[in-house]
DNA sequence: ATATGTGCAAAGGGTTTGCAGATAT
DNA sequence: ATATCTGCAAACCCTTTGCACATAT
């Protein structure tokens, strides 16, 4: 019951609750990855009217409040709620993005040697995943 | 005098020599990172009549010949001769991108043990770097 | 000579903006 | 009650495409 947790994560961020909000957060929560064409896509299903740009400004909504992370690939914004700091590994025949979990704290702590606060880490790679063990979650371009 | 290095590296892809083409190379031999329209504006003061598409062309020309690499950030795609691996630290408040250099083969190295043929690691870090030790080349917004 | 590159203009795709009406607090 | 959010349409990049002319080999 993912709902509950999405409105309490609005909540505790003083934001509005709205169905919109709550639907594409519960989408987030059940983890992967998404562009804003898939998320619309998805959150259509539940919220059928909903609009673009509620899209666009809930997603930037969410990523100022600390509850997700994006970056971008293939020409595209990529969502994803932040947890630990992991890998994303483009596939480059499917487009199909996953993630890796490897411990990268050393990158951080060679940064901040530098005098520089690291304010959100994105390690993005483009390989080969035909022989991937399926580890994560995942998702399509 | 970079331009021989240009025109030995574009001899040693079997790409043909054209003037635009040794007037981007060269200017991205000389380091730091570019965005097209910076590279468009850095051009022009050398040929003054290069189109934004023959950037384009090129760019892409010399991405996939293995001489740049590209990356994605700030909605923008951004250019650099590929060299050792670093850390592309884009600057929270100038949009600056600096190069950190930090030893990444471990990522790739716990890629690999996954199956995971690695073909271009992006590693990009939005940060504060008010307190940074000014180490490398570096570019602006 | 001819395969390839260049430049122009138009189109495409992702993202942002402005604003009136709707909704959460 | 009112500050904020939503949805629509238009505008705004950045990037790609098609094609005729120019150029490197």
């Amino acid at each position: 019951m993912s709902k509950e947790e999405a409105i309490g994560l609005l909540r505790s961020r003083g934001l509005k609750v709205t169905p919109q909000r709550v639907a594409i957060l519960r989408i987030l929560l059940n983890g992967g990855h998404f562009n804003i064409t898939q998320l619309l896509n998805e959150v259509r299903k539940i919220e059928p009217s909903i609009s673009i740009s509620t899209v666009y400004n809930t997603l930037t909504v969410l990523v100022n409040s600390g509850i997700l992370r994006s970056f971008e690939a293939n020409g595209k914004t990529w969502y994803e709620v932040k947890r630990q700091s992991h890998v994303n590994v483009v596939c480059e025949d499917t487009g199909e993005i996953t993630d890796i979990y490897v411990d990268t704290s050393f990158i951080e702590n060679e940064l901040s040697k530098r005098g520089i606060k690291v304010k959100d880490l994105n390690i993005i790679v483009h390989g080969d995943c035909a022989g991937a063990s399926k580890p994560e979650a995942s998702n399509q371009r």
